[in-house]
DNA sequence: AAGTAACA
DNA sequence: CTAT
């Protein structure tokens, strides 16, 4: 049985080590066709963690604001969803509809993420899996309105996080990652895989 | 505010 | 340094 924090189901160790390292192999090959990039917010500040995505569509923000793009910003498709991705989220959240994006996040050492609801989807009905590879990160859960207590939990890498039902428009983010902790990334950091369904 | 800083 |  899963953790659960504020309705947020946190399975832990869910990918043993054979099944990170294929995930980690599959996203290589996303990362190839389309690079990391970091993002600005609508103040245009740049964000601390590089990202990327596959599926029918990436998120991305400028000064425009939040949003989901059918292309990466150098122009082409973003790539399909690797098959190992798509397997685990048909397995955790037993639906049949698979998700329109896989957003990729890159953790380098000093990289955080303020709190934040994922709120650019159409249908909150639909949960959000989050994946954490590699290093571990100290994950924060809020409220739905900003503002008020917060619990925190280190996610380590094969680790699972489900944001589904009541705790689907929680606040949460990264406070830090603890770099050096894990050694299935070759070059360190986090990685973080967020599905959504969009449409 | 998917950001940053100040302060205890 | 960490927590808020």
């Amino acid at each position: 049985m899963p953790l659960n924090i504020r309705g947020v189901e946190i399975h832990q160790h869910i990918l043993d080590r054979p099944a990170q390292e294929a995930m980690v192999e599959e996203l290589r090959a996303v990362q190839a066709a389309a690079p990391l990039f970091s993002p600005k917010t609508r103040w245009g500040k740049e964000m601390s963690v590089r990202m990327t995505s596959a599926g029918k569509y990436g998120w991305y923000s400028d000064a425009r604001g939040y949003r989901y793009e059918a292309r990466h910003p150098d122009g082409g498709a973003w790539p399909p969803i690797p098959p190992s991705v798509l397997a685990l989220w048909h397995d955790l959240t037993g639906l049949a509809r698979a998700p329109d994006c896989c957003l990729i996040n890159y953790y380098g050492e000093t990289a955080r993420m303020g709190l934040h609801q994922d709120r650019d989807e159409a249908d909150f009905t639909w949960p959000v899996m989050s994946v954490s590879l590699g290093d571990d990160g100290l994950f924060r859960i809020g409220n739905e309105a900003r503002g008020g207590k917060t619990e925190s939990i280190w996610l380590a890498s094969g680790d699972v996080a489900m944001l589904t039902g009541a705790s689907r428009l929680l606040h949460h983010g990264i406070d830090r990652i603890r770099p050096g902790s894990s050694t299935l990334l070759a070059r360190g950091g986090r990685i973080n895989l967020t599905c959504r369904v969009v449409d």
